[in-house]
DNA sequence: AAAAAAT
């Protein structure tokens, strides 16, 4: 039947994670793969006619400097994505790319250091040049001078129907994919049979058989090289889902975090299809509008929100390794940064672009970007995005500009947590979409050590030097604040104590946070005092330590905190300052350690105690549990009503789940429960509150899903 | 309550 819902826990037997070095097998026969959504079209394969609409339909355009022969149709101004003087590829000329960089007394705790000329938009991106090389002689950064240089990717072509990847690039391939043994430009350093015990749940209609490789098919096999390029063997699970999902025109909504290899999940499928289906032509009305001179708006085929700067910066960061030498030309574009440089990014062309919301919004308003193009839009860290406010931009973006309809789009949602107004969000902009479910990385097993202790305010700096002193320096340590403020004073103060700390927060400038980050990332600065801002999605191998110096009021936040540790299988420990200013998260974090099979400090079990008499979160059930939340369920077939109903009380494969018991508290009723414990999907009593899935037309549409 | 994000 069509409504399949599948769970697996994707184990040993089934994952072929082959010890590095052993490739999957590959491009056997090289069946060109049409996805369905295209076959219909008319326009799947490459060498088939032009799709009349939005979609990588066929030639859009070439690149007439490198190769004045082909026909230019359409093109005339349009963005050419090979323009020869493409060429202010920052750092082209910069002095050092080593890891280290230059010996030049670049002492991160010198504040002076932090605010040094470094252009951010350059595509010299801290995560990949060696850091201190910013400051350089002759390195040419956001100017038009850069001659030659090479471009990191997007510098092959599509041209007759055919994609012709670019010439390889030894320099390019170190700044992409980094240098082997260096951990700090070795971002894949995963231990990959860690994956294996996380477990997947993928509800929906016609859910695909997920994939356990990366081949050909369904894969495109440029693709497939820059897989192995970065030194990926086997797909993560949410890979393994995704990419059958989105290949198969499907949307899809996911409930997985950055550890869980998202980025991959859906820059995989997306420029799979881009390769082996060319670009989409412009559309007849938008091509018209710019005869005259020279075009300078861009038309993006890929969409990309993300709610931070720092964020965009990392999934564009993959996005060039994965588009390396393919036709696809990644953008970025975000706020706090000279739009002058990002719009010079954007009219070299634009295929696939990563944004901050705002930022879009003020290009479009300018009328430098149309989103008539858009084939895949991704909304990633959806609900990051909805609690920094910005609903009105995404909607305006993907409801109120020229965004291609539902229908005529395909739409992927990431976020960690599932909760109503998301849950509205997927309801508006999601078509059918299966719904997957990823358990945490790290999670079940001991990854993360959490440890809780007691602590003053007006002691926790010194059991802070206590820690810092004890804990050595052999990893990254990371540091948690509540307020801008006390992430300045309090770097301020270690870098007094002499030790090598920096800060990241919102009130710093995209300079220095960037500046901050790249020290954090490449050991000079191995101390990062950060507000919320570094909480989520921030992917930095080799932190060890994570310190909730002040605890957060909202337990979500702890998770994510701490998951900046142990991340990718590597183990990590968790440090939280604890007092009574904080007993407000003492229950949450009660249970979250229970469940986590952590040691639970006593005095926290008795401050629990004294605030659940009155004032407190009033026990289980009562209130807003973390379930409400965080629950990670498809709401379409299990949904209770508008409160929400219970999360998943269990868990699949006994990863520790953090469904708690409430709803929202609001009227959803005697909503069904699943699961005790440990347990088991669907083990609950009562029936599927209104779910109409499977049957979205009929007669509980959905607008009843709640 | 704080943080983040367009200028």
């Amino acid at each position: 039947m069509a409504d399949g819902l599948q769970m697996g826990n994707l184990s040993i037997n089934e994952s072929q994670h082959a010890p590095q070095g052993n490739n999957p097998p590959q491009g056997q026969g090289r069946a060109a793969y049409i996805p369905p959504h295209l076959r219909s079209r008319g326009g799947g394969g490459g060498d088939s006619a032009p799709a009349p609409g939005p979609g990588f339909g066929g030639p859009r355009y070439s690149a007439p400097e490198f190769y004045p022969s082909v026909d230019l149709p359409l093109n005339l101004g349009y963005s050419f994505s090979n323009g020869p003087r493409g060429g202010n590829w920052a750092n082209a000329n910069a002095p050092d790319f080593s890891p280290r960089g230059p010996a030049n007394g670049n002492f991160c705790w010198n504040p002076q250091e932090q605010i040094r000329p470094f252009n951010p938009h350059a595509y010299g991106h801290p995560g990949h040049s060696g850091g201190g090389s910013y400051s350089g002689g002759g390195g040419s950064y956001g100017g038009s001078g850069g001659g030659s240089a090479p471009r990191g990717s997007g510098d092959g072509q599509w041209r007759d129907g055919k994609h012709i990847a670019g010439p390889a690039n030894a320099r390019v391939e170190r700044e992409l994919f980094g240098v082997p043994n260096d951990p700090s430009k070795q971002q894949t350093g995963i231990n990959f049979s860690n994956y294996d015990d996380i477990p997947v749940e993928a509800s929906g209609n016609d859910v695909p058989e997920p994939v356990n490789t990366f081949t050909n098919p369904p894969l495109d096999d440029h693709l497939i090289s820059n897989i192995k390029l970065a030194s990926y063997v086997t797909p993560t699970p949410v890979q393994k889902y995704s990419v059958p999902i989105v290949m198969n025109g499907r949307d899809l909504m996911a409930c997985a975090q950055t550890g869980s290899g998202k980025t991959g999940g859906f820059l995989f499928p997306i420029l799979s299809q881009a390769f082996q289906n060319g670009p989409s032509a412009v559309p007849a009305q938008a091509s018209g509008q710019f005869s005259y001179g020279r075009q300078r708006k861009a038309y993006p085929t890929s969409l990309i929100l993300a709610p931070t700067r720092e964020l965009v910066s990392q999934i564009f960061d993959e996005a060039r390794k994965f588009a390396y030498r393919s036709w696809v030309r990644p953008c970025v574009v975000y706020g706090g940064a000279d739009i002058g440089s990002q719009l010079r990014q954007i009219e070299r062309g634009c295929d696939l672009l990563v944004a901050t919301p705002g930022r879009l919004v003020d290009l479009i308003e300018r009328g430098r970007i149309s989103l008539i193009n858009i084939k895949y839009l991704v909304l990633d860290e959806a609900d990051r995005m909805l609690d920094m406010g910005f609903e009105p931009q995404i909607r305006r973006i993907v409801e109120g500009e020229d965004m291609p309809r539902v229908e005529d789009r395909q739409t992927l949602m990431f976020s960690a947590t599932f909760p109503r107004d998301i849950q509205m969000l997927a309801r508006d902009f999601l078509k059918d979409y299966i719904f997957l479910s990823v358990g945490r990385v790290g999670s079940t097993s001991e990854n993360i050590t959490q440890k809780v202790e007691y602590v003053e305010d007006a002691d926790k700096r010194s059991v802070l030097l206590d820690i810092l002193h004890t804990h050595g320096t052999s990893g990254l340590t990371l540091i948690f604040v509540e307020t801008k403020r006390m992430a300045d004073s309090l770097s301020d103060f270690l870098i007094n104590q002499r030790f090598p700390a920096t800060a990241i927060h919102g009130d710093r400038t995209q300079r220095e946070r960037e500046r901050a980050l790249e020290m954090f990332r490449n050991a000079r600065c191995p101390i990062l005092v950060a507000t919320a801002v570094a909480a989520r999605g921030l992917d930095i191998p080799n932190v060890t330590h994570v310190i909730n110096y002040d605890l957060p009021t909202d337990i979500d936040d702890y998770v994510h905190r701490i998951g900046r540790t142990g991340r990718a299988g590597n183990t990590g420990i968790a440090t939280a300052f604890f007092n009574r200013g904080n007993r407000g998260v003492v229950r949450d974090l009660l249970d979250l350690l229970k469940e986590a099979h952590q040691e639970v400090p006593s005095f926290l079990e008795s401050i629990a105690r004294e605030g659940s008499g009155f004032g407190g979160r009033g026990g289980r059930g009562g209130g807003r549990g973390r379930g409400s939340s965080n629950a990670t369920r498809d709401v379409r077939r299990f949904g209770g009503g508008p409160g929400g109903g219970p999360g998943f009380g269990g868990s699949f494969g006994g990863a520790p789940s953090y469904g708690g018991s409430g709803g929202y508290g609001g009227s959803g009723g005697a909503a069904p429960s699943y699961g005790g414990g440990g347990g088991s999907y669907g083990g609950g009593a009562g029936g599927y509150g209104g779910g109409s899935y499977g049957n979205p037309s009929g007669p509980t549409g959905p607008s009843s899903w709640w």
